[in-house]
DNA sequence: GCGAAATATTTTATGCTTAAAATAATTTGA
DNA sequence: TCAAATTATTTTAAGCATAAAATATTTCGC
């Protein structure tokens, strides 16, 4: 089996091969660092300038833009990535605002159904299309066939991320 | 000229292709974001449980390690893509906590220089370490022998994001 | 030299984020 | 049936992040 000797168990490898496969390690998780950070911190400012809007209000809505029978509360932490605590106060602000509704359900009075509202999905689709402006701008120089390569490169990671932090 | 025909001006494009294009692209963005989001969280689970520290504070560190004579303050936020007001409680309490120092500038009384202290090289050093480890488990079903491809790839992105945000 | 622009840093206000604890409703199992 | 475990959500405390304004110092132009 070929893999076994490209990539043999940590505890049989020289300790100057393990050195160099961390900094390799290392030199990945900083790129994929600085990219996201250069991405997010652009999308942020622009949305703030142009929407007086957040990023977290803005991928709650894409969430529910989705879904148009709306969705369990319960399913946007795990959707989103993000900590339960966390969305509280976000979803607070978008029904205030009119973006979406939240109705508990009389099934089960833990659960609420989030929603858009028909105001809420025009404002999203008015931001989605800047969104992907900006994106397109962002991503200009980076040759368009060369997109879906890295792209199923970062799913492969990702699928490598998701099954090691399964394990722990 | 190949690339003109592969990727014409915006402007001249059909609506369908560049449709094709923007989801590429929000594709990407949307992987690059959740890989980033899945490490972070765990190294940042791992930083505090382990150790009772932040990754912002380690990423502090992490540059000073770099520099055994100090660093102008106002190089930090630079390198660490953050705002400067941003470090202004975190150096504080690094300095509190005995990992660094920070002395004015005797040529220039804005100016003030941090620099690690021999306690906080070591703190660093073991949590380094451990670093590498945590990557290492995250990255263990990432084939080794792609890790150089991808990293190259984004660092062609980070190059072609750099020069997007100068223009902007 | 001296006022104005530039530079370095901090402060303030606002919002995101987490972990852990609290609350409330439902389900499970003896 | 009813106590205990589970599930859904909110609250709390602490820290990170930004933008914009404030402060303090230095440099620049005249």
């Amino acid at each position: 089996m070929a893999l076994a000797k490209e990539t043999p168990p940590v505890s049989t490898r020289n300790g100057a091969d393990q050195e160099a496969e961390y900094r390799a390690q290392t030199r990945l998780w900083l790129r994929l660092l600085a990219c996201t950070t250069m991405i997010e911190g652009e999308l942020r400012r622009r949305f703030r300038e142009e929407f007086d809007f957040t990023m977290p209000r803005f991928d709650v809505l894409a969430q529910l833009d989705r879904e148009p029978s709306g969705l369990v509360l319960g399913e946007l932490p795990k959707r989103l990535m993000v900590s339960a605590g966390n969305l509280t106060p976000i979803v607070e602000r978008l029904v205030e605002d009119g973006y979406i509704t939240r109705t508990p359900s009389s099934l089960d009075r833990r659960v609420q159904i989030v929603c858009m509202t028909v105001e809420g999905r025009k404002a999203f689709r008015r931001m989605a299309k800047s969104h992907g402006t900006w994106l397109a701008e962002l991503l200009a120089d980076f040759p368009a066939g060369r997109l879906d390569g890295l792209t199923g490169e970062l799913d492969h990671l990702k699928g490598a991320l998701r099954d090691a932090l399964q394990k722990s």
